[in-house]
DNA sequence: CCCTGATTCGC
DNA sequence: GCGAATCAGG
């Protein structure tokens, strides 16, 4: 059983506390956990008390709505948490691809597929970003790139449509149809 | 447009 | 308890 999907195990409340309090943003946490929205990690931060941390990088604090019937008292922000020294992204980085390693094997492409295409001198592979785990965003392609047991691990980056988990290059090598090799003269 | 976290509320 | 929807801001 490994059935990461959903559900809060032990271990990744524990992930999730680390990741969150290293300074990581809700989304980056749950692409990095996979199987969550940055909605859910926002909602179990703050329902495990969590919160505040440090100043965040960017979207600054918010107001309670307008007129809130504010009948809740939470008064739980000022975690005593001193803002301390927090590591740098590129600190993070090995750590992060590992934690992603270790509950979410990467999808490795068939070699294959990657060959036929890389060889194609028709299709021109795009410049990728090489994002690391943390640059990447929703709408960055997620094609893997160099070893993920090293620290040269990361991703192609390029801009994505709104629920394919790759750009259009990788789109094709990632979904190519397994009836779709020859016969393709009507291109 | 992209992103951020906070809060509310139905399940 | 959980997370989508919504909100509010940068």
């Amino acid at each position: 059983m490994s059935e990461a999907g959903s559900g809060w195990s032990d271990e990744r409340v524990e992930l999730l506390k680390k990741l969150w309090s290293e300074g990581l943003s809700a989304s980056q946490i749950a692409t990095a956990m996979g199987g969550v929205t940055r909605n859910a990690v926002i909602g179990k931060v703050h329902r495990l008390g969590l919160s505040g941390r440090a100043k965040s990088p960017s979207g600054g604090a918010q107001k309670p709505r307008k007129s809130v019937s504010v009948a809740t008292p939470r008064g739980v922000a000022t975690n005593a948490r001193a803002t301390a020294s927090i590591p740098l992204v590129q600190g993070n980085t090995a750590l992060a691809a590992v934690a992603v390693a270790a509950e979410r094997p990467v999808e490795t492409p068939a070699p294959a597929a990657v060959a036929a295409v890389a060889t194609s001198p028709a299709i021109a592979a795009p410049e990728s970003q090489r994002v690391t785990i943390m640059e990447l965003r929703e709408n960055m392609c997620r094609w893997p790139m160099g070893d993920p047991t090293t620290a040269d691990f990361c991703f192609c980056g390029n801009r994505t449509t709104p629920g394919i988990p790759y750009c259009t290059f990788h789109s094709r090598i990632a979904y190519q149809p397994p009836e779709r090799r020859r016969d393709r003269r009507s291109n």
